[in-house]
DNA sequence: TTTTTAATTAATTATTGACTTAATTAAGTT
DNA sequence: AACTTAATTAAGTCAATAATTAATTAAAAA
């Protein structure tokens, strides 16, 4: 599974978010918040690690996990390119030109037409 | 469904690529590099509309769609204050310090010690 | 060394998600 | 009006996911 589907997942995020707070958490710790059972909560446990979010490291008989701090480079990069294309390519008005064909007269659909931007 | 099961789908990211790519395309566009059928991208277009990830308008018998800007706000903000939190509260130090205890003498397994970063 | 504790794996079930083909809706064309 | 095109909705299949309880592993405490 890959991290945005582990992240797909509420109860994972909430997952995250215990450990972007508390730092380090073992697993009946950060199943303490949730009714679901020990289990359910060690299967998640198993997504996080499977997916790179989370590390874990074996303590006694205590799981320790934490957040794997270069999880979100992926996404963030994701993120941050698709708004980044979308800003450099299109204006918002563009965009309501596109939306409402009656104030154009070309029949034009689609094509990465401003480079530079908001040339009106 | 919420923004990040919606992009949790590989289609439905490639298909905001292509939005984010050239602007504005109708679903049969949209539907060109996947091999499957119509009606399986119009259910993608569905969860994605639903999710306000894209915004679509009519045009005669065609649907036009476009990413709709605000979209990533929710998930940037959630990456990063996730991201913020952690930075803020746990050093890189901390954390080898919280994977290999031999090196500390305190029991302590959680709790945000660190208001400002890196004394050690 | 028996028992408790922490956590997992195994096996099963129910639900959801991603497709398919067939049918429908609505706009444009002949 | 009949036909074609664009896209959707409907209905059904199959695989993947999220949960459960039971069983297992391994460390710690009695």
């Amino acid at each position: 599974m890959d991290k945005f589907s582990a992240l797909a997942d509420p109860t994972r995020r909430q997952i995250i978010e215990q450990l972007a707070a508390k730092g380090t958490l073992n697993a009946s710790q950060l199943g303490q918040p949730f009714t679901m059972s020990a289990p359910a909560i060690s299967q998640h446990l198993k997504v996080l690690r499977e997916a790179e979010v989370v590390i874990m490291h074996k303590q006694g008989q205590q799981r320790l996990y934490t957040i794997n701090p270069t999880a979100f480079n992926e996404m963030e990069q994701w993120l941050h390119q698709v708004r980044q294309f979308w800003n450099d390519s299109f204006t918002a008005l563009d965009t309501m030109l596109a939306r409402n064909e009656k104030a154009s007269s070309s029949k034009r659909v689609s094509g990465k037409t401003n480079k530079t931007k908001k040339k009106t």
